[in-house]
DNA sequence: AGATTTTCTTGATCCAGATCAAAACTTTGC
DNA sequence: GCAAAGTTTTGATCTGGATCAAGAAAATCT
């Protein structure tokens, strides 16, 4: 089930001069020791997935789609507290307690799952799986640090440029037109409650940014980033956001531009 | 989902008194096996630790201290991501590129520094290892969370209120006074760029904090919880820190409070 | 000790973004 | 196809915290 097919519309033929250099797609590999064990589960968006396996802990790891990880503090309003895509890995122990924690699909996706004590049999065989699971959890506190910047320091137009560079650079292919084309599988809400904001003004900035001709819509699921390097531009976080996904789908286009 | 036993309102509103159980620290234990291949760096107030040493990846381990992560991306202001205290493990992967990343310590502390390779070594000799790195890991990425969290859904009052909390957690002892002392090694400028607010702002509320008879200074660099359940009651996140922070110093006395 | 610099507090003002409210779309159900 | 129930947009208003500015306290220096 390594998702090697997953980008079917590979369309590279970026025209804006910056973003052209398109590539195959090189995912981050999976190692293939890993799978053996696992059961694939298929999701459809908005469902959960639950955390809590008896018989020890529980390991994600996504080879396609998007997952969400929400936390609802008592009293508090919920918090989409990251964006797990292709290669990510999800234990679950990294879900703070008392504190709501779920796993949401934003849409279909595959998702591996299984036991910590098979996943750490693999490892101990093939030095590859522990490389990689290093690999995964490096990427994934780096990002974590990106957002704790985002939230903590950006205004809000700066919030929502990062999050298109984010998903653009996640799950985006280059289009013809030029841009990047990638699934939104959010509501403004979502949205909102992942950058700290509130949906008024997400919508406000989102039409800003369709004014200046950043982005686009080409139906509701489906977004287009029209000029990356000026989307780029709006937010202090994108050089680090791609030098991260290094490796990941979109990168090659991407990375030129920002 | 996950939180089954989710009941808010099991605390029991203990006075100070219920925060009394003072018990000897017991700290999660670094196995012993790490070590043999550390250097260990006594740190000052103020001192950088440099991320990259050549040849590999490096990896620190806080034996006692507290360290901070703090980023700076480029025309943004500093954030301080991440606190770290005893028995914390950071790799120099954890930092995200092109951000400025620096390891800086709050105080006086001591930190051992290895390769990867080393600890790799002794991670596969030794399960106690293994399971110390995950266990450390999961914890960072737990917390990690709830700053999320607090950064994206909190107003200042909750902020503010989780800091103390966090830090009571980590390296308080209960006093004689029936509150929790804890050193405070950071200046009001630190404690904003990790809350993502402005000193001003921040310099009020712990005003008025004090004021209301909840956090006292005994000298500058030293502060006292004096009422942990009333000031557990002002964040969501009380609880979800009080369990992650499970095994830390001052659990047990704490625990009972939040 | 006194002088200088840095950090912290506190009052006065301002504004980015939240909140409120209502209209314009979308989706879903029958 | 129409009705009912979401979503999203957009305008009008309000407010929590940021910013500015001036003192007060600590820390550092000579």
């Amino acid at each position: 089930m390594t998702s090697s097919a997953k980008t079917t519309s590979e369309a590279r033929l970026g025209t804006s001069a910056l973003c052209s250099a398109a590539k195959a797609p090189a995912l981050v590999q999976v190692p293939a020791a890993i799978g053996s064990q696992a059961t694939v589960l298929r999701t459809r968006r908005g469902q959960a997935l639950s955390l809590s396996l008896e018989g020890g802990e529980t390991i994600f790891i996504v080879r396609s789609g998007l997952l969400t990880l929400q936390i609802t503090l008592p009293g508090s309003a919920r918090q989409i507290v990251a964006m797990l895509s292709s290669g990510d890995v999800f234990r679950s122990s990294f879900a703070p307690p008392h504190a709501e924690a779920a796993l949401v699909a934003a849409g279909a996706g595959e998702i591996s799952r299984m036991r910590l004590a098979a996943l750490e049999t693999a490892a101990s065989a093939d030095p590859a799986v522990r490389h990689y699971l290093d690999q995964a959890s490096a990427s994934r506190l780096a990002r974590q640090a990106i957002h704790a910047a985002t939230l903590g320091q950006f205004d809000c137009e700066q919030r929502v440029a990062t999050f298109f560079i984010e998903l653009a650079l996640r799950t985006g292919v280059s289009a013809a037109s030029g841009g990047v084309v990638f699934e939104l599988p959010f509501n403004r809400k979502d949205i909102a409650d992942y950058l700290g904001l509130n949906p008024d003004t997400l919508s406000r900035i989102m039409s800003r940014f369709k004014a200046a001709g950043l982005i686009a819509h080409s139906d509701r699921n489906r977004a287009v980033v029209r000029d990356v390097a000026a989307l780029a531009a709006r937010t202090p976080a994108a050089r680090a956001l791609a030098a991260i996904s290094a490796g990941k789908p979109a990168e090659a286009s991407l990375h030129a531009c920002v």
